[in-house]
DNA sequence: GATGAATGAGATTTCATTCAT
DNA sequence: AATGAATGAAATCTCATTCAT
């Protein structure tokens, strides 16, 4: 169909968005650029998407519903076991996101920082501007607090059926979980250096187990 | 002195630039923002910094300068004190520095990010290269392993008072904290929103003082 | 038959082009609005019009034969009458003409500035090369003074049958007249406000009015 | 002074954008072009003029006070004369004006229109809205009625001290009279053909002389 | 030392036109 | 005949940097 046809090829689209702005950031990509990634015409990319701000709203959806999928399967594949054993397999699946998919976690917290910026009426931010009026970061608006209440509703669950004993309030604990991987995320460098696997002499598999068992400690301990 | 003098205005196009870059970061920064905020004209800024890339990295140099002099000063004066109170010291200092001084935060792991780079061969991140020709970029490189390095001693110090029960690895360690208050920072938002003080209904200081518990627990910890 | 359909659809997009050039004007207007009004592909456009400018040429060509087809039925009518009657009858049709078919005025303005510049060397108006290359220049070209000369045979008709006293060429009485009804329909704004009937606080009705008056008195005056 | 040094500037470049605009209309000049004229560079332009339609608005707030300008002198020059007497001399100046100013009467007209367009919510030209958002427009607003309440001012004197015989409403008489020249010029093709001087074999001055003579009718007429 | 006018490379975006289907 | 995706030339505008004064 015409329909998929369209889609497949905006698809492509996005997938070299994503590489380019995940490799040398939003402002250093040219249409350009992607447009060859593609081997298609800088016309042709605005066909399909109506500004650079567009397209890069348009990435950060298609993360975000990617993301949201995932975490509804593994919560539906998690009915029968605890609430802790899903958040844990919730925690891992998110590590490896940020690991694998290039960029995902910037882009993400891009549009964290987008939306703290809109409802700040003091930054006058003139150039995210073009992005709050894509009718992509309409659509991500949303369903921006989906994966957040699923992951909170699992962990009460956990409260709940005894499998996790901290009894801090669960957003808390999500932000603090939250925290702990964007930290390491950011620090890693993301997918940036695929080719590494120490930093400072450490591991970097050793770091993130490490980092894994924080998890799972905070949802042990008894405050 | 005329060496002071230059000194001085060099300190307050340093201001303003941290200031703009912070605010709205270092691409929409035109240089005569920057020199409009000194009063004085963009031709000085030249004068001063030979391009945008280098008065970048001359932001970053001094807030690793500041750092590190801070840390230095909380390390002498906890020479007395076990390694873990230093250590502690230390934490709420590193805080408290993301909280406060915008965009510092920003700038360190920038700075990170181009080291980075500039070891894998595989990046041709045209637009860094003019700031890792910056001879600011070269100065940095001579002390950016000292606030680690700093730290780390401290924590190995606690390690055999046996004040820190945690046997891990100090640089495990130093990592695994510096994750928790990066991705604290990062989510937060940095200082870009001075005014807002919760966050999906937590209290900022309320989850800033989780975060600062779970770094204490990670210090307690018997692995 | 084959050739009525396709003078029908040549008809719509005509329509269709006539309305947004008289809106927004020639360059404004893109291919795509006016394919969009027909409900038609842009393709489809072109498989009827070979370019833009033939396309424009052809909405005024249209324009011209429409006005060349009145005038006719206004003077074989006013046979009977005297020549001033029917240059009486002319004008008001020419006002009314302008007035409401929205903006013919233009058409024939540009197209008589067209015939200006290609006659005149000077002129590197590359912009207009297109138009006058089109086959519908030339064929307006075949028609363009017929809409004079017939104005000019009523008048002379008029001065002989002493009905218009002013003697003066009767070409140089149609210039004057046909310079009012410009400037008015120039300053009324063509067809451009619809809802708006003062200008200055004058009603149009009334300046129309006297316009017309000044036209009678004009035919009327012995020099 | 150095403000002096801009304004020379500045009147340079409106200058040629002038003759520009007047040649090949506003939509076929290039910014380039203008640049080229005055021998500087396209970006040297945007220094002085923020966009293309404020420079275009600023070239025509230039002619209104021109404009405004010379018809202040002549009402000056012309106190002691019957008001008839400067009617006459406004009328001659402004065709001359219109005929040797290139492109001073597109200027007013494209005006009038945006004013128009303005007002009517109807229109969405967006193509417009950057001239009615340059500051020339709202200093042009400012005097825009000025040329109309001065002439008219005039007629009013010379209806009174009894030199126009003509009774009508002096505003009925201002826009016949500016209907009558505002057609002569736009027929007559403004100033692009400077070396025609004939129209359909009718002289053109003598048709001036003609058109000017139908003026002074008006006035004169009893009704 | 300081200024700010001037430069020009480079980026986004538009749209008439073409052409494979 | 009709479609609409694709093209690419062209135009506007930005801004780091330079340099004459």
């Amino acid at each position: 169909m015409k329909v998929d046809k369209r889609a497949a090829k905006e698809n492509k689209i996005l997938d070299a968005a994503e590489r380019k702005f995940s490799e040398i950031g939003f402002q250093n990509t040219r249409m350009e650029d992607i447009a060859k990634e593609v081997e298609i015409s800088k016309g042709s990319v605005y066909f399909y998407f109506a500004s650079k701000e567009n397209l890069y709203m348009a990435v950060t959806y298609r993360a975000f519903l990617f993301l949201l999928q995932e975490f509804d399967l593994l919560v539906q594949a998690g009915l029968e076991n605890t609430g802790k054993e899903t958040v844990i397999e919730l925690v891992k699946f998110y590590l490896e996101f940020c690991e694998k998919q290039a960029g995902y976690h910037d882009l993400l917290m891009n549009y964290h920082n987008l939306v703290r910026t809109n409802n700040n009426t003091i930054s006058d931010h003139t150039f995210s501007k073009a992005m709050l009026e894509s009718n992509f970061y309409q659509k991500i608006r949303e369903v921006h607090n989906l994966p957040l209440s699923l992951v909170v509703k699992e962990i009460q669950r956990g409260q709940q059926d005894g499998s996790i004993r901290n009894k801090q309030p669960a957003i808390l604990l999500y932000l603090t979980g939250w925290s702990l991987i964007s930290g390491f995320t950011l620090i890693r460098g993301a997918n940036r250096q695929r080719n590494q696997d120490t930093l400072f002499q450490v591991s970097i598999p050793d770091w993130r187990a490490y980092i894994e068992m924080m998890m799972f400690r905070v949802l042990d301990a008894d405050q």
